[in-house]
DNA sequence: TGAACATATGAACAGATATTCATATGAAAG
DNA sequence: CTTTCATATGAATATCTGTTCATATGTTCA
């Protein structure tokens, strides 16, 4: 059966059959694997790491946000979209500030660890 | 100077410019902000994040991975490349045969917690 | 009600990225 | 040395993504 698979979607033979059932049984489900690629993805990008790690400081209003980061305002509100429909973020209104914070602050421990993988390296 | 750096950069004005200038100094450094931006993004991807699962298990050479992902050869050794210029993974050859395995195993913490993230949501 | 301001949003565009295809490299075996 | 097989790589392509611009929404205040 897997020799089948193989043809389909590989140019070689299976190697270490064993070895890959093996592996395949140990994987995390798929639905988990692709929402934790998806989570990381939202994490790495340059604006919204930014962007979090300003509001584990404190929450800020978008205009604040912009000023921080030296941005228009229309990118940071489309980021901050991205990161409140990823849950990382929420926002309470105040007259016509709208202020962002942070929904998940558990998140900023894997930041942390971004941050030391990549300090000692 | 913030408020002209505020004109250039923002529609707005600034409206707690204490509080952006505290966030600011507690910033991390930029520099490394976009190195563990640029690693979560590595991370960020479906294929690259099942490749480093299924190393945890065992390494494996390169037409394990792609028989186990369901995918052709060429586009595993594109992404272990990417993985490797990101100290992820190494090899060793051994005959035609290069086998990867993880080069970073703490980096594993990280995905974990990840995967735990998104588990409980 | 209307002007002013903060924020949100849709469309457009430019740049990045993942996969595929064709082919090159490099090792073993005949 | 030539063939065979595993892997690497460059080019092409299609898709995705971040930012910008223009404008809409929603709130305050006159």
């Amino acid at each position: 059966m897997s020799a089948d698979k193989n043809m389909a979607v590989c140019d070689c033979t299976v190697i270490h059959e064993e070895t890959v059932d093996r592996v395949r049984k140990e994987m995390p489900q798929d639905k988990l694997l692709d929402s934790s690629a998806d989570f990381f993805k939202v994490v790495g990008d340059r604006t919204r790491i930014r962007i979090l790690h300003a509001l584990f400081q404190s929450e800020m209003c978008v205009c604040d946000i912009a000023v921080l980061l030296e941005m228009n305002q229309s990118a940071i509100s489309h980021q901050l979209r991205v990161l409140k429909q990823a849950g990382l973020v929420k926002y309470r209104r105040e007259g016509k500030l709208v202020f962002y914070s942070l929904d998940d602050e558990h998140v900023m421990n894997i930041l942390d660890q971004g941050l030391v993988h990549v300090g000692h390296k």
